[in-house]
DNA sequence: TAAATAAGTTTATAATATAAACCAAATAAA
DNA sequence: TTTATTTGGTTTATATTATAAACTTATTTA
């Protein structure tokens, strides 16, 4: 009938960032950040919680002399995200 | 970009009850308990929220001698839910 | 050299989801 | 007939979560 919705992505903000990240092939903090309109501080930690799952991977370099985190979508967070929307399905389409 | 999901609806047990809900003319509790496998606590807590908000209607009756509590959405209800299902297609569709 | 900006991280708080515990009435079992 | 069990929930406690505020560090700009 429903199918469970990974909780992971079934948040308004961590979808939001997912969504971006499986159109592109990476795409930097402030970047995210301003596409979600999200605080930073809602957003790092959230990343972190993508990263942690290894949903997303986030690289940490530099942009000339200024920091900058790159974050990609990963293959287990593309099949998360694949699933995530099969589920979610489920909910939406009258029956 | 992403449009704002409506948090009353943003919620696995409530999303369940006002998917069966959108396509029943009305349900009783304990069927909806069975159909999105919920704990009785749960399912009573959000059908109070969704019927506070006015998305659905309570009627508390009875079948023979037991006590019966059907759930019907209403026009409210109907006007939220089409709009969470569009608002989450922004995030579902690839860009 | 002081102030402002950039790019985040850490931490505190408020909200939320969820199940456990509880209640009342009806039915079934002993 | 009194005891236990089931039905149909509600109330309450807890653990998790989302979120922003406060903070940090380095870099420009005034």
């Amino acid at each position: 009938m429903f199918q469970p919705l990974d909780p992971l992505l079934h948040s308004e903000l961590r979808l939001a960032i997912m969504s971006l990240l499986i159109s592109a092939e990476e795409a930097e903090f402030p970047y995210i950040k301003e596409q979600t309109g999200a605080t930073a501080g809602n957003l790092s930690v959230q990343v972190d919680k993508l990263s942690a799952a290894g949903y997303i991977e986030v690289e940490k370099t530099f942009k000339g002399k200024r920091p900058c985190t790159i974050c990609r979508i990963t293959p287990n967070g593309i099949k998360a995200f694949e699933k995530y929307v099969e589920a979610i399905k489920s909910y939406l389409e009258v029956k």
